[in-house]
RNA sequence: GCGGUCGUGGCGAAGUGGUUAACGCAUCGGUUUGUGGAUCCGACACUCGAGGGUUCAAUUCCCUUCGAUCGCCCCA
């Protein structure tokens, strides 16, 4: 057996991959005009960043992470992990750059792969892709809001219908150990008849029962966490809303949205969609007050508020959805050149419609003309260009269009200016 | 980590315990000695994911393994 791409990974082959080209471009170009700038950092870092960062009891850090040792010192080797998502690494670049510094608020957005070692299914991989923003520096509701509303734009702008954006406030560490005593109270009675997953959430995480799909009817009449938000969350999260509103970006609270990711405060939110099998949520973030400080190492506590998009969900939904994304042609003009003398001249006047701009091409494999034609056909060449010794000896050059077989006779040394006239 | 389904040529897809593994698409060649998208003709799998077992005989039965896919958990 020949080797074979790791479970989970994929290749993204020509043909596929000018979808991801046109998707990349777009959330780029939405980022300029919302004034986030590109950052990159590595695809791995200390596993410590990691546990400090998404935290030490979500799944992610406990299962899911691909952790390797390195040479470091001969008693302490180095752990690293692939990163399984992006904010923590940007944190860590924020934080170690001292991007803070900057007089104004900080507005970053990535593009990259993430690692996760999980079972594949369909919209879930183990090694995937995600745009993501992150707007450092300010507590201001307006900037969740403008967080939110670039990633409902970006698949609005795509194409894709149908998309919902759930939202929640989840308050701070405080309001919400005062709810999680509450829950606790209210599943109490129950607590044996809780699914085994729940038991143990019971005292780990108290707030996912309530996502619990087999608990759903023990949940119902649990109290919700927007009764236990203080004054400051409330104004907060009412506020969020507000600039929402004013934006148009429609939204639904769902006080049961509870994130997979420990460092969120505040505002939490998903966007979702239906059309990847057993998946909805396409996309989510939150704001994440304290997590700069925690990774900072308790110096330079600054707010923060991001997302994560997922570029193969997106993708998906795009092809649920039959959206047609606009494609580039491949060719411009097919040269065909029969003898030996022409042979020479196509390569010299495929060099000259190269330099020129024009998108052009030839056989390599010496075929007759008329496998060249299908092959031009096949490329969806606009035009095709015919030299033989006639027309070579004569300085000129037949050019076909290959929509309507129009056939016209251009002189050899204007085919250039007359193909960038055509095109 | 657990469970369901599946694995035949570039792609899609039949098939059977036994000396030629259908068919369709695509590809290549010819019909048209310099012209595509139509028709017709022809070519194209020492081989049925890999390894082992049962059998006189296995692509077809059994086991293992790898992979794909879908789902659970969780998430993008």
């Amino acid at each position: 057996m020949s080797i074979q791409k790791p479970k989970g990974t994929q290749d993204l082959l020509p043909g596929e991959i000018e979808k991801w080209q046109y998707v990349e471009a777009k959330a780029r170009e939405l980022c300029k005009r919302f004034n986030y700038r590109e950052i990159r950092t590595p695809i791995f870092e200390n596993t410590e960043l990691f546990q400090r960062g998404v935290g030490e009891t979500t799944d992610i850090v406990e299962k899911e992470m691909y952790t390797f040792e390195a040479k470091g010192d001969r008693n302490k080797p180095l752990s690293f992990s692939l990163r399984p998502e992006g904010t923590a690494g940007v944190v860590r670049a924020y934080v170690e750059n001292k991007i803070y510094g900057e007089p104004d608020i900080s507005k970053l957005f990535y593009i990259g792969p993430m690692f996760r070692y999980e079972q594949p299914q369909a919209g879930r991989y183990r090694q995937f892709h995600q745009f993501g923003i992150e707007a450092f520096g300010s507590v201001d509701p307006s900037i969740d809001a403008e967080v939110i509303a670039l990633g409902y734009t970006f698949y609005s702008e795509l194409g894709i219908q149908n998309v919902t954006v759930d939202i929640n406030s989840v308050g701070t560490p405080a309001c919400r150990d005062i709810y999680k005593q509450k829950l606790k109270e209210f599943f109490t009675p129950v607590k044996d008849q809780l699914c085994s997953d729940c038991q143990s959430r019971f005292d780990r995480n108290p707030m996912r029962i309530l996502d619990c799909k087999k608990d759903q009817k023990l949940g119902e009449g649990a109290p919700t966490i927007l009764e236990y938000l203080d004054e400051e969350c409330t104004v907060h999260f009412a506020a969020v809303q507000e600039h929402l509103r004013a934006m148009n970006i429609p939204f639904q609270i769902n006080p049961r949205l509870v994130r997979g990711l420990d460092y969120y405060t505040h505002t939490a939110f998903e966007y979702k969609a239906a059309g990847i099998g057993a998946i909805d949520t396409i996309g989510g973030g939150g704001r994440y007050n304290g997590l700069v400080g925690q990774i900072a190492g308790g110096n330079n506590d600054q707010p923060g508020v991001g997302l994560g998009l997922g570029l193969e969900r997106t993708l998906l939904i795009l092809q649920a959805q039959n959206v047609e994304l606009p494609s580039e042609k491949l060719l411009d003009v097919y040269l065909i050149g029969l003898g030996e003398a022409a042979e020479k001249e196509v390569t010299k006047q495929l060099q000259l419609l190269r330099l020129a701009g024009v998108k052009a091409e030839k056989d390599y494999l010496g075929r007759k003309i008329k496998a060249q034609m299908k092959s031009a056909d096949r490329y969806k060449a606009t035009f095709v260009a015919i030299l033989g010794d006639d027309e070579l000896s004569r300085g000129e050059i037949t050019v076909k269009s290959m929509a309507n077989g129009e056939q016209q006779t251009m002189l050899l040394e204007q085919l250039v200016t007359g193909m960038l006239e055509k095109i």
